[in-house]
DNA sequence: AGTATCTGTACGTCGTAGCTTACGGTTCGT
DNA sequence: ACGAACCGTAAGCTACGACGTACAGATACT
């Protein structure tokens, strides 16, 4: 009974930081050190919240040398937008019953 | 550049006992009382995800006697499936040069 | 009026997530 | 073979967020 069963890709999506790197890696691929060089936060912190992505699904990686490539995974994020399209449908049921309790709020 | 100016709709969310409210409250309205029935929290508790729910947009209240009726707000949700489906799109340009760069990872 | 019910808020506590620094491993170049 | 560049992980610290308890306000009922 509506429980959730976390995916736990919206807790990867909760940082502000992942958010940032998920933005970055829409536009294009790119390698750790980029990302680094481009947010406010070191590269090892990059690399702790690229392997929280990555568990999540939500990116993949490669390697590339001795550089590692890390890419968008479009179904992650197409996942998270089917379980908000979930809830956006049962909202509309939610809400053809409007004033169904008449408002007497002013005396 | 990617600053992703979050709605910070995407913190409300990256909490569980936040995301089960969502739940509960996609299936039908509630009062404050009722989902602190449905939880393992305590009702301030409820009442504070509350709080952080309806800033983000993503719930409304209607004062329904003594009680506060919070329900899905449908428009919320959509503001987000939009963004992901933002991400989505970007990351399929990002995916029509596959094997861009031959992988020569045996040596 | 008095009481009961429902709710929001203040406050203090505790766990944990995020960050930096430091180190070890792997690959490419000379 | 040696050095450089790039990356992941461990350890440690700090700060913030989630929670419960306690209190105050608002509304319906008798």
């Amino acid at each position: 009974m509506a429980t959730y069963q976390a995916d736990d890709g919206w807790d990867a999506l909760g940082d502000p930081s992942r958010r940032a790197i998920v933005a970055c890696l829409a536009e294009r691929p790119r390698a750790v050190g980029e990302l680094a060089q481009e947010l406010p936060i070191s590269r090892p912190a990059v690399s702790q919240h690229l392997k929280i992505l990555k568990d999540a699904g939500l990116v993949t990686d490669q390697a590339a040398g001795t550089r590692r490539v890390y890419r968008l995974n479009p179904a992650g994020v197409a996942a998270l937008r089917d379980q908000l399209e979930t809830f956006w449908n049962r909202a509309l049921d939610s809400y053809q019953d409007v004033a169904e309790q008449p408002t007497e709020e002013i005396p």
